[in-house]
DNA sequence: ATTTTGACTTAAG
DNA sequence: GCTTAAGCCAAAA
């Protein structure tokens, strides 16, 4: 199951800073394999530990909450969000405003 | 080693 | 704007 690939995937979402959100892709990108966004998605899904890998703050690219197998789904991942100050556009993350872009800081 | 599935992404209808 | 189809990479069976 998790190998580098996975546990780089990791390390990424535990930088994604509060109060931002990373797409499946961008992730993949700094994982090293762009386009591997099904495999980021697969990292998630392994999910081992929670409080460790904030997958919440992974969405889709076009902003949509996906997945999410802690909690009550992507009720409990919307309300995090929320809670962390993320820009909302409706059931979806409004990227522009939240969106975390590496050298942002 | 091959096949299937999956929390994706982009294009086309 | 929303739905359907194809392409993509990685991990599990």
């Amino acid at each position: 199951m998790a190998t580098a690939f996975t546990e780089t995937v990791y390390a990424i979402a535990r930088s994604i800073p509060k109060g931002k959100v990373a797409t499946y892709g961008q992730i993949a990108l700094l994982a090293g394999s762009p386009g591997a966004a099904r495999a980021v998605g697969f990292a998630m899904r392994c999910n081992p530990d929670i409080p460790k890998t904030p997958c919440h703050r992974v969405v889709a690219s076009n902003g949509a909450l996906t997945g999410y197998s802690a909690g009550q789904g992507l009720s409990t991942k919307r309300t995090m969000l929320l809670d962390e100050g993320v820009s909302f556009k409706g059931t979806k993350v409004n990227l522009k405003e939240s969106q975390w872009q590496k050298g942002l800081r």
